[in-house]
DNA sequence: CGTCTGAACGTTATGCTATAACATACGCCA
DNA sequence: TGGCGTATGTTATAGCATAACGTTCAGACG
């Protein structure tokens, strides 16, 4: 599947940004309803989380903010949250963070290369599909049989790479 | 700079493996005197450790042995030792894996993409250059500076994968 | 030679990240 | 309505990483 037209890396450019929460959430309604899963109210309190701002958030950060609005405050509950919205395409782990990040174009079977702001940290994903064909072409070289891709880029934004200046 | 020629993932094939890690002691020997930095007997002794086999080594794994060696037992040990070879180019941090695997053709300067088998946890340096131009594209379309990038491929090794019909 | 200095190392203590294991509650449906 | 699978709450602990401070050591320089 070719990487989704619209808006690669959102966050990097202004933006409406509760339009652009509230149709994340409506998506991802709808793929939870067409894969019969549950966005239960932990798990989508936790995508409201993460979508707040466009920045990777640690799982404790998280669960403190699961905690204020009444939800349990141990470790399981936030990290059981986050990898059901990992696992459903939801979200991301940033593994170079040890955080996660709202997925801002679900449904769509891709594998995201990782904008990171060293500065502002906002985060952002840029289509991957380019990426992963040199990831394939290099693991063919070497016999390997690829099943999932990391690429994450440490860098700087557009506004901060003006602010830099 | 091209990626270099030789044997780009040598850890999948079978290779004198002494011969390997002596040659590359003997690189970061050289490789430590050009640059002035000091390859202490600790440093020396963790980049032998990560040699020893093509795998990643979690810190405290590194430092179990360094302490049967007679270095210190302490974390920081392990880590400082392996910060400078991170720092130097002799080693590569895995996020995926919260670990560390030696280079295996430092002095290169290269953003290597980093295999790695799900089933014997080996691990390999495939040439990174096509991948990291393909990053630059993407990113130049966002408008975003690339300074460093992780690439890593979870799969399996040319071996596992026969293993695995 | 002495001593100064900065780098490296050793040690204590602590903080952050993540998960195992078990108990409780809830929704669905036969 | 009883049974079952899923989700949640809770306790405890394991694994990864670094701050801070004191000591040691190698090389520079008078």
């Amino acid at each position: 599947m070719p990487d989704p037209a619209p808006d690669p890396a959102i966050a990097f450019h202004a933006h409406d940004h509760a339009h652009c929460c509230g149709g994340l959430i409506a998506e991802a309604e709808a793929i939870a309803a067409s894969r019969s899963v549950r966005l239960t109210p932990v798990r989508r309190r936790v995508l409201e989380i993460l979508l707040e701002e466009h920045r990777a958030l640690g799982a404790y950060d998280v669960l403190e903010r699961l905690a204020r609005d009444g939800f349990g405050n141990q470790p399981p509950v936030a990290y059981r949250a986050l990898d059901f919205l990992v696992d459903q395409g939801l979200a991301h782990r940033v593994a170079r963070l040890n955080a996660f990040m709202a997925c801002t174009h679900p449904g769509h079977s891709h594998t995201p290369a990782v904008l990171i702001c060293r500065l502002c940290r906002t985060v952002a994903e840029a289509p991957g599909s380019r990426v992963r064909a040199a990831i394939d072409a290099e693991a063919e070289t070497a016999g390997f049989a690829v099943e999932r891709t990391t690429v994450e880029v440490l860098g700087l934004c557009p506004a901060c790479r003006e602010g830099a200046r």
